[in-house]
DNA sequence: CCGAAAACCGACTAAGTGGTCGGAAATGAC
DNA sequence: GTCATTTCCGACCACTTAGTCGGTTTTCGG
């Protein structure tokens, strides 16, 4: 018996993404899990054949919608040689988040923070079985600090600081973002973010006044 | 007839301030109006009386709460004289808010960046009503910047850039504040801050070599 | 084609929500 | 003290939610 596991892990994760697009435009509580049965075109019954609770669905959209995001960084980043331009390639993405209004991210970040921060949130109590998604992203940038480095286009004394510095970064970028979406200031966000990588670039650039970190 | 105004200001404050309390702590769908007029020591129906409903309450609460923090930050850095010194106040301020982990403003402002966000967020439509307190924060650092400027302590040439700087400063401390809660790294938040203070201050001293900008 | 096992489903339950409303309590001018 | 007016209150209502469960449908080895 036993439907091959192809099928199942398929349907699995047809459900995550549903509940993923529901996550990201309605906010966790208002995605209901009959929305999310309908949406994935399944019975609710079935969604807990899947998953045991709501906070589970939740975990895997989340690492659903981290992988993608990934995946999607990296795939652009691969087209980049230049660890510099790579860098700014990060800062445009992140940019490009609100800048065409793209809230779905947005969102998502406002929820996952949320619900990892709120004491009965979802992710609460179980941040540590998050963690390795979520450094994801810092890894990525980590590794593009680091190729800078051997290639003598970025200093080398900052090679022991790689990982705050790319906490930072990221840090930076999502600051910025919830203020943009925020303050409706989308049009600023572009010379906001380009002045921050000009003081970045400025001070990591082995030979700052060759390139000057404008962004775009 | 008609009770002395100030009573019913004080009762209408009193139950924004309780609403805060569950807000912060709870979310927004989580803190009941029953909770809120538990914690307020009032009648449920008392709460209507003053508000039209539940998404007032939580307007009044982000006021209240805003002008709070606020009104901590200007009494302490009132009491420093240096812009230099003052810049890092910001900054050890925002640390604080997780260091001795208080979560109380992250999550407010998670909270208050959600409703923004979501469509139908209690916000989401009224962020106009927001702006000005909103906006507080950076006129403060702005004038500090400017001061500096006018001592000489900060390049003249970051004057037009101001807003601009003020605006990355807050939105770096925001994100930093809310992924290290995220990331439980609270021990390395310090350290990030203070790296990133002697990158900023490095850049918009006139004399960066008199004055590291170390954080602490 | 048979039939047991797996997969699927949606009506139902229990719990919790925001907001209402009729009546009780407090107030204060007279 | 009286009593009109304001202030207060919590039981109640209509609605939404996560999760369950008994029965139906699909699957697939033999």
């Amino acid at each position: 018996m036993m439907r091959k596991g192809k099928q199942k892990e398929k349907k699995e994760r047809r459900i995550a993404q549903a509940a993923l697009r529901l996550f990201s435009t309605k906010g966790y509580r208002a995605a209901s899990v009959d929305r999310i049965a309908e949406e994935a075109g399944v019975g609710k019954g079935t969604i807990y054949e899947y998953y045991d609770s709501k906070s589970d669905i939740f975990l895997a959209a989340t690492k659903e919608w981290m992988m993608e995001f990934q995946e999607k960084f990296q795939s652009r980043l691969s087209e980049i040689e230049d660890p510099v331009e790579q860098l700014q390639a990060v800062a445009r993405m992140n940019v490009e988040l609100i800048e065409p209004l793209d809230p779905v991210n947005a969102r998502m970040t406002v929820e996952v923070i949320r619900q990892g921060i709120l004491e009965d949130g979802v992710i609460f109590g179980r941040r540590n079985e998050m963690r390795d998604v979520m450094q994801g992203m810092q890894k990525i940038v980590e590794k593009i600090l680091l190729t800078g480095i051997s290639r003598k286009l970025f200093k080398a004394e900052i090679a022991r600081d790689v990982s705050s510095i790319a906490a930072n970064f990221l840090a930076y970028l999502d600051g910025i973002m919830l203020h943009g979406i925020l303050s409706e200031n989308h049009f600023q966000i572009k010379e906001k973010v380009g002045g921050f990588m000009e003081i970045l670039m400025h001070e990591i650039l082995t030979d700052p006044d060759k390139q000057n970190g404008k962004l775009q």
